[in-house]
DNA sequence: GTGGTCTAGACCACC
DNA sequence: GTGGTCTAGACCACG
């Protein structure tokens, strides 16, 4: 899987690092149960600081996108996200969609063009 | 119009009332021409200082949703959008619901679903 | 003579209202010895204050391309503007053309394009 | 690289600062890459308040001349200003030249001397 | 140590 | 009265 980091964007590097592999869990790049490099590969190879990807990896935990095991390092969690954020999920995504569609309208979109777009974006997710 | 903002957030307050200012527009609460809440008015009702408040006005400025008339104050613009904001925001729209694709299908939602809440947000701005 | 001023703009209206009657001074619009409409007229004809006029008048009589008399009202000087002015005027246009060669340069102009943009203006006025 | 700001000119110092920086990236001083002072240095250099030179580094920014990296601050872009920047410039450079070419006219200069300083200001960006 | 955010309060230009 | 600018000083997130 490919990680593209911005180094010269706004959101701080743990969140990029956050939303990409949310992103590679979505689209079936990393599969349910499949290992995460570990933090000193992953920083290595992204040429950032560990604790970025430490901390990284420890929202994903407490959103429940991952597990930890001692053992095997960090993985996939078969379940999916647990409850509690799920539910702020939702109002957020509810807010973040309310934002987006103001933005679209009044770039000129109308209703079709939108979910087309966002039609668009869910289908990545299902190849 | 009713702004709403969360002092613990950690959006930037200014950040949060450009959202609450876009979302307004789009809703039609702002009409285009009309005018905003003078800089000192807005910051007293919101408890927040002056400077937080310009700042968020200067950014919707240069986005082009809204202009400032030394007279009048600011006004809702009636073009829209400049064409230049416009354009870096496709960019960031696909990558925002892509993001959102992944955490709704992970969260157990279906595309019907997905989509089902897209449309109710664009909705919103259709009254 | 055709006066544009953008309310909106963040330059002063004193300031466009000058630099407007510089060009049209510039571009044979106006000829020395010719008349300018009176402050109340121009102020009537734009919708702004009539001391907005006012000082644009001042600043242009100052520079010494305008000059009052108390029977006619303002009129084009036929002498050009004052030394005084004039020298100030030099070492402005040259920080601002070296402002001007910069921003163009790091857009990608070359030295061809640069000197054919400032010869087209040039010859507005030759006209 | 030497910045030299007027506290007394009508220009506010933030947009003084931001010229100088661009004059100084088009004159190759500041090189691709670079980075530029910090934010502190520069304001206790130059006497002025933080947020001030933090505006300008705001301003250069969003226009595409610097970018700021999270770990060393800001450095000049490498790859030149935004298109949208640009575009915007483009309109703004013409209408400053046009203003220019009045000016220098009725100061009694001719075509060949207008260019010749046009050129004179471009070739600083050449060395 | 870096930039970013925010405050409280002052002053100014413009209209 | 409006927005814009600037200050001095504080706190925070990020890495």
């Amino acid at each position: 899987m490919v990680i593209r980091i911005d180094l010269s964007s706004d959101t701080p590097i743990y969140v990029q690092l956050r939303n990409e592999i949310v992103k590679g869990i979505g689209k079936g790049e990393l599969l349910p149960g499949e290992n995460l490099p570990t933090v000193r590969q992953l920083s290595a190879e992204l040429g950032v600081n560990a604790m970025t990807v430490s901390k990284a990896y420890q929202i994903l935990k407490t959103e429940g996108y991952i597990e930890t095991d001692r053992r095997r390092g960090a993985a996939v969690r078969a379940a999916g996200p647990k409850g509690a954020a799920a539910e702020n999920g939702r109002e957020k995504m509810e807010s973040t969609l309310e934002l987006l569609s103001a933005e679209a309208k009044l770039q000129g979109m109308d209703r079709e063009e939108f979910l087309r777009l966002c039609g668009d974006a869910f289908a990545q997710m299902e190849v």
